[in-house]
RNA sequence: GCCGCCAUGGCGGAAUGGCAGACGCGCCUGACUCAAAAUCAGGUGGGGGCAACCUCGUGCCGGUUCAAGUCCGGCUGGCGGCACCA
């Protein structure tokens, strides 16, 4: 057959959505399968090759799943609301909407070129006002459940993009979006208390399909920790006692007899509350303001020198000793963990020893082990110089011996800490999802009214953000003023917008019933659909989107909206396509590869099977141009494979290599072994090759096993030969285990765990046949000449092996 | 620093503890061609041998086993995540 993929491709796509046999069915009796993939970000230059990869996993276990008899959910849309098309449109004056439309239909353009197979009447964008209304919808939920707060805190600032930052959106000290630095500005921020799902998030984890790479990812950002929350009495110079007790969080509460002073952030409000009896004011106002004007990443940097000011006028008391210690502050102390101070054992603690020993701080060694001399002990050892804690061994021990006492005494209680931090829930930009609450001076914060929804965003002229970190909505005044939906007093509405990772925290959901205007879906469609069965995407978003989704589904979960706790029963994810240089993809080293031009010249087929085939799926590798025109290679001998598709016998030795391939493909597509799946139906057709001529039987075989790849070629190669209907939702091919098994089998002689030869023996042969044989063999006799058989272990269809002295 | 992952030909990569290098790329030889490209056929880890074969070989050192790329212990190198988290 003649294979021209430019006429084939958009033939087969066209014909495909024309029947609509991606379209998915609610309430199909066959049984569903919502197979799901990361929606995109509709950029101004297209797909990445990467989208392709991402893609192609699941579409391939889409095609597959409807060949054998499923309902197959397989959506797309787009989280078409951020920041680019906003900052394009501030350079271009033209509106975010009109860019972010051209922008879909470029990337769905290119979609279907590729030939996903999408149900594309279930496409949704997150910038759609009847979509976005029930992503104002679920946030009007959760402020109603006390989860939405507001806070005057210190936020991660992007000076450039002018906007707030999750601790997400800034990691490494850098703004996720611009990559500039990003600094600490003190704001009214709103929060999700993503926080109080900590528990909730972890213990979900155990009840899905994840990799253990991204568990332990989601683990460690949670960042859980068991310890203790101690109260220290505030004295002052003279160990008097004043005023209240500051209370610390430790994991070591054990170690309260080896504390020799304390640590407060810069920030701790305990300091302005005691100005007046600190002496050394002048100079603590001069720390913090180093401390203000250095970023997080200098001030994780500068791990080893530890700077610091010691309070004069304050003091604490050490609550078990009663000993009066000194108070310091310093930044390598911080505000937003724990209590934003600490106690301080510089004998069992490095920073706390780097500290001590900077300062001249006296260093109570409580634990046995180490040299104290050189540096901190934190290996575990027997009590010392502890009181009733002498002689404990066990650290679990002597922690809860503490706390019980800590309890008994009133001083301190068991707690928990998260490293994972509220959700900050803002954005001082236009193109997002306006926050759909009003502040009244007589009622405070108020909720917009559910039937007012969707709140929209009005049209306005200058997108540009303020430079007073105000949204651009905030020029608005018909926007702002507004009546109290409680007092039916003037209010002002809120500016902010919600942040890019919003609209990506339900889509899911939305796509089981997208056009629904009476609701965020069906509960009905819910249940049927949900969960999803298999959700692919990028390792990037494991500590982000993966988080938040999980966080908004167990919510609606909490609250009877949804029917599972968890949205997603497996998740995986893909390695990334380095350029053919073996770096990282860029537009400024030039080694973009464009998937457009593949399809254009090789097809969208080739495209497909070279990106599954390239390497292990969740490795990284580099593009390699060559590599693909050997899976063009490939196809070019498929098309081929029609002209000996004339064979009326089975040939029962490749029957036999159709039926290990049926299995090998099957198997392999669940394990998204994709690169040996290929691999194996390139072996075949070697064989095929090899034998001249084969029957017909033996060629749909073949382009069922290969469709969820090529499927333009296959429908194309079904059709000619006079297939019905179309290959893409024909039966998946079966297997006969029987015929997976050779009769005679080649396996390999070791003499003393060397290879010594090979044999052939009948799958069913006795250990005393095979001895026999074996023994026959010239070269292997060779080597058990004038030996002793001391053992011979044989292992039917893998080994023989004398052992001999 | 902590947690995790990885290391196999010239390259991408295969290999439930059982014949290392499947499959593809590249390269070499041959066929077709005036020639080239494309295509087709054959070969292709290193060393030795006319050959049958022999020998070395999965980052390094050791161990378990009849048998180790695979399991265990210790290194080295690379990647990813977290990071002054009390």
């Amino acid at each position: 057959m003649k294979y021209n993929f430019k006429e084939i491709e958009p033939k087969w796509q066209a014909e495909w959505e024309k029947s609509g046999i991606f379209k998915a069915v609610d309430f199909d009796p066959r049984p569903k399968w919502y197979g799901l993939v990361e929606f995109p970000y509709p950029s101004g230059v297209g797909m990445h090759v990467g989208h392709i990869k991402a893609y192609s996993s699941v579409e391939v276990i889409a095609r597959k799943r409807r060949m054998q008899g499923y309902n197959v959910l397989f959506p797309m849309g787009f989280d078409s609301f951020g920041l680019p098309a906003e900052n394009y449109a501030i350079k271009t004056n033209t509106h975010p909407h009109i860019i972010t439309e051209k922008n879909i239909a470029h990337f769905k353009d290119q979609m279907e070129k590729v030939g996903f197979s999408f149900d594309w009447s279930r496409e949704i964008a997150t910038s759609h006002k009847d979509y976005y209304k029930w992503t104002q919808w679920i946030f009007l939920k959760l402020f109603e459940h006390g989860l939405v707060f507001r806070a005057k805190t210190l936020v991660n600032y992007c000076p450039h993009c002018k906007v707030v930052l999750s601790n997400e959106d800034s990691q490494g000290g850098k703004c996720d979006i611009c990559h500039s630095d990003v600094i600490q500005l003190p704001k009214d921020v709103w929060y999700l208390r993503i926080t109080q799902y900590a528990d909730k998030l972890l213990e979900g984890l155990e009840h899905v399909d994840y990799p253990d790479s991204i568990k332990q990812q989601q683990v460690a950002w949670i960042g859980k920790s068991t310890g203790a929350f101690v109260n220290f009495q505030l004295a002052d110079q003279d160990g008097h006692a004043v005023g209240d007790k500051m209370e610390i969080y430790t994991t070591r509460c054990d170690t309260l007899y080896g504390v020799t002073f304390m640590v407060v952030a810069p920030e701790h409000p305990v300091l302005d509350k005691y100005k007046d009896q600190i002496s050394n004011w002048d100079k603590i106002t001069e720390y913090r303001a180093e401390c203000a004007k250095k970023t997080e990443f200098e001030r994780t940097q500068l791990v080893k020198d530890k700077t610091g000011v010691k309070v004069e006028g304050l003091t604490a008391i050490n609550p078990i000793t009663g000993k009066q210690i000194p108070v310091f502050i310093a930044d390598y102390v911080m505000m937003g963990y724990g209590t934003g101070a600490i106690m301080a054992v510089p004998a069992h603690d490095q920073r706390d020893y780097d500290f001590a020993k900077a300062f001249g701080v006296e260093i109570v060694q409580v634990i046995k082990g180490g040299d104290i001399s050189k540096e901190a002990y934190t290996g575990d050892g027997e009590m010392i110089n502890s009181g009733f804690l002498n002689g404990f061994t066990n650290k679990k021990d002597s922690i809860a011996r503490m706390l019980e006492y800590l309890k008994e005494q009133g001083i301190g209680h068991k707690g928990v800490q998260y490293k994972m931090k509220d959700w900050a829930f803002n954005r001082q930009r236009y193109w997002g999802e306006p926050i759909p609450l009003i502040h009244c001076p007589k009622c405070g914060t108020v909720a917009v009214l559910e039937n007012e929804l969707p709140l929209e965003l009005p049209d306005v002229d200058n997108f540009e953000p303020g430079t007073d970190g105000q949204s651009p909505l905030a020029k608005i005044d018909s926007f702002v003023n507004c009546t109290c939906p409680k007092c039916g007093g003037p209010a002002k509405r809120e500016t902010d917008t919600m942040p890019q990772w919003a609209g990506s925290s339900w889509y899911f959901l939305r796509f089981c019933d997208p056009h629904n205007d009476k609701a965020f879906a069906d509960r009905r469609k819910l249940d049927y659909w949900m969960p999803v069965d298999h959700y692919n995407g990028g390792m990037e978003h494991v500590t982000r989107h993966l988080l938040y989704s999980r966080f908004w589904h167990r919510f609606l979960y909490d609250i009877n909206e949804v029917g599972t706790p968890e949205p997603y029963a497996k998740r995986t994810y893909q390695g990334l396509i380095l350029g053919p240089d073996g770096e990282k993809m860029s537009k400024s080293k030039g080694n973009v590869i464009d998937p457009m031009d593949i399809v254009d010249q090789y097809g969208a087929d080739t495209l497909r099977v070279y990106v599954l085939f390239m390497s292990d799926y969740t490795a990284a590798a580099p593009w390699s141009d060559e590599s693909v025109r050997g899976c063009k290679r490939f196809l070019d001998r498929v098309a081929g494979l029609t002209e000996i598709a004339n064979a009326d016998k089975e040939d029962p030795k490749l029957e036999s290599s159709v039926h290990k391939t049926i299995k090998k493909v099957s198997e392999d597509i669940e394990k998204m072994k994709f690169n040996t799946a290929i691999a194996a139906l390139m072996s075949l057709i070697n064989e095929f090759t090899k034998a001249g001529s084969i029957t017909k039987e033996d060629l749909v075989t073949f382009i069922k096993l290969l469709s969820p790849f090529a499927p333009h070629l296959t429908e194309e190669i079904w059709q000619q030969i006079g297939g019905e209907g179309f290959l893409t939702v024909s039966a998946w091919p079966e297997f006969d285990e029987e015929k997976t098994k050779d009769a005679v089998l080649n396996i390999g002689v070791q003499v003393n765990g060397k290879v010594r030869g090979n044999v052939d023996l009948p799958r069913d042969c006795t250990r005393d046949e095979a001895v026999e044989t074996a023994e026959k063999d010239e070269v292997i006799s060779r080597f058990l000449e004038g030996k002793t058989i001391v053992k011979v272990i044989y292992v039917p269809g893998k080994i023989l092996n004398f052992v001999v002295k």
